[in-house]
RNA sequence: GGCGACAUAGCCAAGUGGUAAGGCACAGGUCUGCAAAACCUUGAUUCCCCGGUUCAAAUCCGGGUGUCGCCUCCA
């Protein structure tokens, strides 16, 4: 697999360190509030991308983190007149709830920082004892100044930084450019740990930094996020990690692009974000999985209703030939035929195609295109007429790639009452005596209770939405 | 000021040197009691503009134009 690397703005062969086990760290949410699409984003593309090299055979540790101290924390939690810790188990809660919507997999590993905070010292202090920060006042700053890299990974010029600054530069600090690694505490109401600089908190930056460490080791193959981390949140996390071991950090480095809304990126300080659970009151989490792969990860996208509208129209498609197929499966019978053999083994050139794409960058657009051609391919050959067998073997090449994008998931199969089944079963006589007003109404009365019933040369077929 | 991304049909979107994938929408047709699904047909002489390199460029180079982002919390 080829991986464009933002360390060396190249596609590169994505080489684990270890073969026998990957492993990469996807920064996750801030947990004061409910994800917005904008965050959704990364969760999707990275568990695309963990789901396609498990697909390949690799196994994969994967951890994300909950960033549950912070500001935004302490602040929710005086407005909710509840406990920071309660904000935080609050938002997670749901953020499993909204990924869940969307088909994301858990992580092998959701370390929290407040679960965290011995690793975290411990860091802090190795970075001071490596002269690489220093305490003022219970604080402790990194020195940026002092890592020769600093600015490797955004490209950035050391100066031009300074020179560009727009932060009101805090007095003790002995250089703009250093960063907290550990914020003393300031009202009672802080989340606060003794540490041997006093009671305080641990800084964002050094978070992922620490637990990436503790979980993963020094060196991992992959660290990802969205492109508006790259500065300065994963350039302080290089600083800090490989200040502290020595060693290289992370391998490869993937950004995701972002979100925009009418062409102006969302975000939760312009406020002009869609939370993934308003969205899921419109729309299935397919859709919006949809969506989201519909491009390239990397560049950005822009969110409308529009789009949705197409996106749920264009995954109605994959629906429906899967639906003709278990539908073929479940009425029809036969084994394959020399002829349906030829075609299966002919479907593999899209299974081929679906791996070039997903090697290549994680193009998932040009892989779903790959699917929707074997859909082309096997509704054509349906349609001449086609065994249970066959239905079979075309499904599981269905389920198989559209698996690995996390679509189309296997829906419950749950049984229709008897009631309904018996009106389908007096429709379809009303139909037989071409009592077509009976059986429209019964269709129409079905309908308005979110059943679609259609017919088929193989009889009928029932949709559940 | 520094760093960077993007510009392909009505809309979305792949394609990064060899003659424009795929999806949505629209129209016509086939099938069907009707509907749905499905299939077939139709759409860019052309990839923001201007130069250049090349037998060959949407793809490479130079110069413009436009849009957006990072440099401050942000996915």
């Amino acid at each position: 697999m080829r991986v464009y690397n933002t360390l060396t703005r190249k596609k590169e062969d994505f080489i684990p360190l270890d073969k026998n086990e990957i492993r990469m760290y996807v920064c996750g949410p801030t947990v004061y509030n409910y994800i917005h699409i904008g965050n959704a984003r990364p969760f999707v593309v990275f568990d695309t991308m963990r789901k396609y090299l498990e697909y390949r055979g690799e196994k994969v540790c994967f951890v994300q983190n909950f960033t549950d101290v912070d500001d935004k924390i302490i602040n929710r939690a005086r407005e909710e007149g509840i406990s920071p810790y309660e904000v935080g188990d609050k938002y997670i809660k749901a953020y499993f709830e909204d990924v869940e919507a969307l088909n994301v997999t858990p992580a092998t590993v959701h370390p929290r920082v407040t679960e965290t905070i011995p690793e975290i010292i411990a860091f802090v202090e190795g970075l001071i004892q490596n002269g690489l920060a220093y305490e003022v006042d219970g604080d402790v700053y990194y020195s940026a100044r002092k890592f020769p890299d600093y600015g490797k990974l955004s490209k950035q010029n050391i100066e031009e930084l300074e020179a560009g600054s727009r932060v009101n530069v805090d007095e003790r600090k002995q250089d703009p450019l250093d960063f907290a690694l550990w914020k003393a505490q300031k009202a009672e109401d802080e989340m606060a740990w003794d540490s041997p600089w006093g009671r305080g908190r641990p800084g964002w930056h050094i978070e992922c930094s620490a637990m990436s460490r503790k979980y993963l080791g020094e060196t991992i193959d992959l660290h990802a996020g969205g492109q508006d981390l790259q500065f300065p949140h994963h350039e302080n996390e290089i600083a800090q990690s490989e200040g502290y071991s020595g060693k290289p950090f992370s391998r490869y480095w993937m950004h995701n692009g972002y979100i925009t809304v009418d062409n102006e990126k969302m975000s939760k300080s312009l406020g002009n974000f869609f939370t993934v659970r308003d969205i899921l009151k419109e729309y299935d989490g397919e859709v919006l999985r949809y969506f989201l792969l519909s491009g390239h990860y990397r560049g950005p996208i822009n969110f409308s209703r529009d789009l949705m509208e197409q996106s749920k129209s264009a995954l109605e498609r994959m629906k429906n030939a899967k639906g003709n197929l278990i539908h073929l499966i479940d009425t029809g019978s036969g084994s394959l035929t020399t002829e349906e053999k030829q075609k299966i083994n002919g479907y593999g050139q899209y299974r081929e195609k679906f791996i070039a794409a997903m090697d290549d960058d994680l193009n998932t657009a040009d892989a779903i295109s790959a699917i929707f051609e074997l859909i082309r391919d096997i509704n054509t050959d349906m349609q001449a007429g086609a065994s249970q067998a066959f239905a079979e073997e075309a499904l599981s090449l269905l389920d198989e790639l559209t698996g690995v994008l996390g679509l189309l998931r296997k829906e419950k199969d749950d049984q229709l009452d008897e009631g309904l089944e018996k009106l389908i079963e007096e429709r379809q006589e009303a139909r037989k005596r071409k009592d077509f007003a009976r059986a429209d109404a019964i269709r129409d009365e079905l309908a308005a209770r979110g059943i679609t019933l259609k017919d088929t040369p193989q009889g009928v077929q029932i949709i559940r939405s």
